[in-house]
DNA sequence: ATATTAATGAACAATTTGTTCGGTAATGTA
DNA sequence: TACATTACCGAACAAATTGTTCATTAATAT
């Protein structure tokens, strides 16, 4: 990729991050991102159909990243711990939700939170979805797996919402330890 | 309420409903609503400052009258089956979903649902609030009272999310039965 | 019967969207 | 270094949308 288009890019999703700190997503113009980004308007729509297609790719870039973490050190944490339990994982993706990633969690609770759990929601399904078989045994027979499956993600996603809300004021270890305890 | 004011807003509700069956919220244009409503620009802009005042005057109005019905059947259903069970208040709740009114439905599985069961989430928290000691039995004791309240909503929510999505193909009293099975 | 209030419809400026195009400058490659 | 490619510029553009104004008409309540 040209370093310009990079450039660009950068500059775009840079403004794009500001804005969306301070005003909903919807009341965000595409004036105000080139205003933002320092480019021109042609330039932008070059880079991006319309402002969904921004937040899109915005996600996807944002989410990406930490959720492929999640997933390579999935195996690492199975080598430590030497058993098949999920909670590593789990507490893991908290950790790295507190610590590593304050841009995340300021998209996460910000007016926009909606719009990012939803996009937050669909990389979390893929990763519980490879993490399912060490769920089984918490499972009632007579569920449907689909079923119990969306319940896993909708009881994730309801305690990073609480947690969030919260201000995050407790520990990954404490979140972990509530996510399994209602599970 | 003058007559006039009354029909007017029926007709830019109904408008509204069927625009909302056919596109998402953030598509929809006021010049569409009242050519839809046949009404003038000045007199929609005389009963909602906004789209945004629209939706949530039209949310209100939704779903207020199926948690009124609700809050006033509980009593009937406390005595019908004199317990402290809060499961025929949310039997009724699915059922109330699923037969009287395919007009929430439509809604609620439509593009914008997440818009609507937002709105539904709002309500169906003040619900809860008021059955919360029903469910005080199955709360283990280390787990924060808010914690627990947001995790009854949002297993509920999920429940029913996962019901819509699946084309309510189970009947309410299969799907209440799940709701208590993963709680 | 009358005063009040709502709806009309047309016109309006202001904003926003998405596109076009010739010119300029940065980039990757040979 | 020289060259061809490609991204950016920026200005201008039509089209759509928003939200307001106002004089006129018609329905309503009492």
């Amino acid at each position: 990729m040209d370093r310009r288009q990079r450039k660009t890019r950068e500059a775009i999703f840079n403004s794009f991050t500001n804005l969306l700190s301070k005003k909903e997503f919807n009341q965000i113009t595409v004036g105000e991102i080139i205003e933002g980004a320092d480019i021109g308007r042609a330039t932008f729509y070059s880079h991006f159909e319309t402002k969904d297609f921004l937040l899109k790719e915005f996600c996807e870039e944002l989410f990406c990243h930490i959720f492929d973490t999640e997933k390579n050190s999935q195996n690492e944490h199975r080598h430590i711990f030497e058993c098949n339990s999920s909670e590593p994982i789990f507490l893991h993706l908290f950790k790295h939700l507190q610590q590593n990633d304050n841009n995340i969690l300021a998209l996460l609770s910000s007016q926009n939170n909606e719009l990012f759990l939803r996009y937050f929601r669909i990389n979390l399904e893929t990763l519980i979805e490879s993490h399912l078989s060490l769920f089984e045994s918490k499972k009632s027979d007579n569920l449907p797996d689909l079923f119990w499956k969306n319940h896993i993600i909708s009881t994730f996603m309801g305690t990073l919402k609480w947690w969030i809300d919260n201000k995050m004021k407790e520990s990954p270890e404490v979140i972990t330890e509530y996510f399994f305890e209602v599970l």
